[in-house]
DNA sequence: CGCGGGATTGACATAATTCAAAGACCGTGG
DNA sequence: CCACGGTCTTTGAATTATGTCAATCCCGCG
């Protein structure tokens, strides 16, 4: 559970995504010397809501969510974490959030205080933050707008479309036939991610590979004749999705 | 609309709350030099979504939103600025949301450019932002809770505890007896606030009239018998609200 | 006094949920 | 290798919350 591998910083895959990516080799070896990594087994819960949080940190590989649960067990999915996605808020003591490991995960992390002690010195790492905080805080309000205005449908085909923009940002592999992207969500986890039942999303699911927007093999691999088609089933602008 | 009385930033009443928060005086003097201040009525837009951005700025007094629309029509609010709140994105050229003042509105602005420029040199504002930015980012994820799991009537108990709260924090006044708001909202407003039609919003107002957990004098003022009730209703952790 | 923009209320339509059953997929162990 | 069990997924039928369309009401204001 408890990897004790520690990479190069300067091999990191996400070296130029994370909180890190504008540091300078010299803030890179401060950070080096405060990191650690963690491994996460699919399923396993990373954080639970107002837990004291003793870290702080990125998703290297893998993925993870957030979720917040309602006393009564709805769940809505707040958060989905790819790599190098930051983990946790600095400045404060407990998680506001579940955070859970939906596939097999690492993640690079620093105990709370020095990484909060070496923010404060290092105007690099805030300024990342800050800059990764505010595109968080643009998807959380397109997100909003999908769960309050769009239909089942209009749904499923932005979250696809979402997962495929994501997908084509991380691997900067061009994609040379069709688009195909593997969906890293169960349909009870999609579910939770747009403000639906879990078998909502699989008769829309159904329905969108029916009227040939989708086709699948398998229930997680997706293949995607025409994005623009895809999109506008979205019910996004245009050239909302800047894919291509 | 374009009014040009320069109040002093020792005197503002904001001081305290926005970006400006953690400045020292000699800071301050800085950002009075580049800042003034703009107007807008009732109704009127601030900012188009795609527009060029040439400002950024804090509420100062009244209540602005931020909205999305959709090609077809629909409109999902996505925030909800209430003095002190900030308005732009350093380091983004156009705006990604609609920006409308639902009251008379006084903001603080400061041009896009110099201001970028001093927060570049001044950690202080760039540390405020990030704390706010992510004060709004749990904001935002609370709000995706209420979009995707909360039934209308939740959403409304929601949404009045919510203005409560805020209202709260905004003038230190106790409230000496029963707790009443203002809603800042017309039915529609809160219908794209929430999610939901402006029927709908008004159907559940009436229930909650009805069974007592809220009294209306007019259409926007509200007595709040219970806040527990209330805070019930909302679906709400216990606890939730730290209001009281 | 009457106008007009909100707001309320009613009747009906419908998208999505709920409950239930059956089917597919995957790893495990015999 | 195949059978088994469990989990995830699909599909169906009935229910319900919310949306839609339309009429009326209310209240502040000229």
């Amino acid at each position: 559970m408890q990897d004790h591998v520690h990479i190069q910083c300067s091999d990191c895959p996400i070296r130029h995504r994370a909180v890190c990516a504008r540091c300078e080799t010299d803030e890179l070896s401060q950070l080096e010397q405060i990191k650690y990594y963690r491994s996460f087994q699919a399923g396993q819960t990373v954080i639970w809501s107002g837990d004291r949080m003793e870290f702080v940190g990125s998703v290297v590989t893998g993925i993870a969510t957030l979720t917040q649960t309602m006393e009564d067990g709805r769940r809505q999915m707040v958060g989905l974490l790819l790599p190098s996605d930051f983990v946790g808020r600095p400045g404060r003591a407990t998680a506001a959030f579940d955070v859970t490991a939906t596939t097999d995960l690492v993640m690079c992390c620093f105990r709370k205080k020095p990484f909060e002690d070496l923010m404060a010195t290092t105007p690099h790492i805030a300024q990342r933050l800050l800059e990764m905080t505010l595109d968080e805080l643009d998807a959380a309000r397109e997100w909003m707008l999908l769960l309050g205005r769009k239909t089942a449908r209009e749904k499923i085909a932005s979250l696809i479309s979402i997962i495929a923009r994501r997908e084509a940002s991380l691997q900067p592999r061009q994609p040379k036939g069709m688009l195909t992207v593997d969906l890293p969500l169960t349909r009870e986890e999609m579910a939770d991610y747009l403000g639906l039942t879990l078998e909502t999303v699989s008769r829309q699911i159904s329905a969108l590979k029916k009227d040939g927007v989708i086709s699948l093999e398998g229930n997680r691999h997706v293949s995607i004749p025409s994005i623009d088609r895809l999109l506008e089933e979205a019910g996004d602008d245009s050239d909302g999705g800047m894919l291509v």
